[in-house]
DNA sequence: GACGAACGTGAGACATTCCTCAGGTTCGGA
DNA sequence: TCCGAACCTGAGGAATGTCTCACGTTCGTC
């Protein structure tokens, strides 16, 4: 008889949570491999294998922390997920959201950018990618809590854009940086232009919500704006 | 899910040509089935042995015509490439051309939209979702194609457009489109007011480089080029 | 140092898939 | 009707992948 110790619940299957340093540090070593092979590889081409193999440790080894390849490939989501929120905390929490509100669109493409290109698996993890439809799933709950955030900084920014259509302007703007993000990813000789280009794009589909001060009195009604 | 045996795109693999009528039939209903099946399951996650059994037939048959699965998913390219083709020499060489900008931008989106929920297995050709990556340079190219015949259009109506900027935002407008189609059909209940929004981001994107009436030549109309 | 728990290993059980091929069937011209 | 070519079939070969498990090692505690 054998009592596995520490039995936790990992998308449904049981398995180890590691206690000692050691097995942490080899965690830490599997999520970092699979991050690589994933993004290289795509989620079916990468086997347990290469990624054991890349973090210089056993198939078994992976096998007493994930249950499968599929709760491997969810962990390395939720981490950067995790990241991702963390860094968008920093972002508008700074003094970042005092400046108008173009410059807060170009500032945030450009730190997306920048997350994009700097970790090596999350593109893998981001776009549904090469993957399996359960993973998608999984990545519509990011795309979407973004899209939450975008829609604060609508609103406190686009003071004439009317409440009713915050998300999907919102939608509209995760899920276009994202695509030009990939875009660029596959066509390097373009990014630069391309990032321009979804600047300029963004900047004019946003510009009519500005509330900005209109001279005379027009027949329309204008939206209500807070004095600033 | 796996592949066991390597998948290699052997395009010049002797293969027997259809003559037979029977034959011919035959090798449709595979294409036919393989666009269900691959728009179902993914370019992995479809067996040849589910696409036989949709088709009707036996994997012997597939492979008397296809050397392997990707010259399958090639061909299966191949034949939407044609109809999107046609799909579009049709949409241009209409009465649409003589129409403002704006006009036949929308027809466009719309036209191509119909196009992407009315054939099955398209999506899983031209987006390179849970594709190879060998799949997704071949994509590519009929991205670029696509993005050059809209050149065509830019170049004939937005006068205002500089010649060498054409190339950036004909990109832009393919890829936009392609992605946010995805993301309709991703949320079916969004989708109308995402295209309904698409349409009028690219419009304001555009919007600056029609050639409008300035100041000193106002009442001339905007010139309608000839085709080259 | 002793000892149990946690950890690490990798050969191999098991499963799945691509693709072949030998043998049978249908077609079409003579 | 005959016959060769085209066609069709599906069991099985070969390859490769996921995941297990029995056994060996290291750690933490007393």
């Amino acid at each position: 008889m054998k009592t596995r110790a520490p039995i936790v619940d990992t998308d449904g299957a049981p398995r180890r949570v590691p206690t000692q340093e050691r097995a942490k540090k080899r965690v830490e070593r599997i999520i970092d491999a699979a991050s690589h092979v994933f993004a290289e590889q795509g989620f079916e081409a990468a086997t347990m294998e290469a990624i054991a193999a890349r973090a210089e440790t056993s198939i078994g080894s992976i096998y007493q922390f994930f249950p499968n390849k599929l709760t491997l490939f969810n962990a390395l989501a939720r981490h950067y997920h995790e990241k991702l929120r963390a860094f968008f905390d920093l972002l508008l929490s700074g003094p970042l959201l005092d400046q108008p509100w173009a410059d807060i669109l170009d500032a945030g493409i450009d730190a997306f950018a920048f997350f994009h290109e700097q970790e090596p698996g999350f593109r893998a993890v981001w776009v549904g990618l090469q993957v399996t439809p359960e993973v998608i799933i999984e990545g519509e709950a990011i795309n979407r809590e973004f899209a939450k955030r975008i829609e604060t900084v609508l609103e406190a920014k686009l003071l004439d854009l009317p409440a009713t259509m915050r998300p999907v302007v919102a939608t509209m703007m995760v899920e276009i940086l994202t695509a030009m993000l990939i875009v660029s990813a596959r066509r390097p000789a373009e990014a630069k232009a391309l990032m321009t280009e979804t600047k300029a794009l963004l900047r004019r589909y946003l510009a009519p919500y500005e509330a900005r001060a209109r001279k005379g009195s027009e027949g329309r009604r204008r939206a209500v704006r807070s004095p600033r």
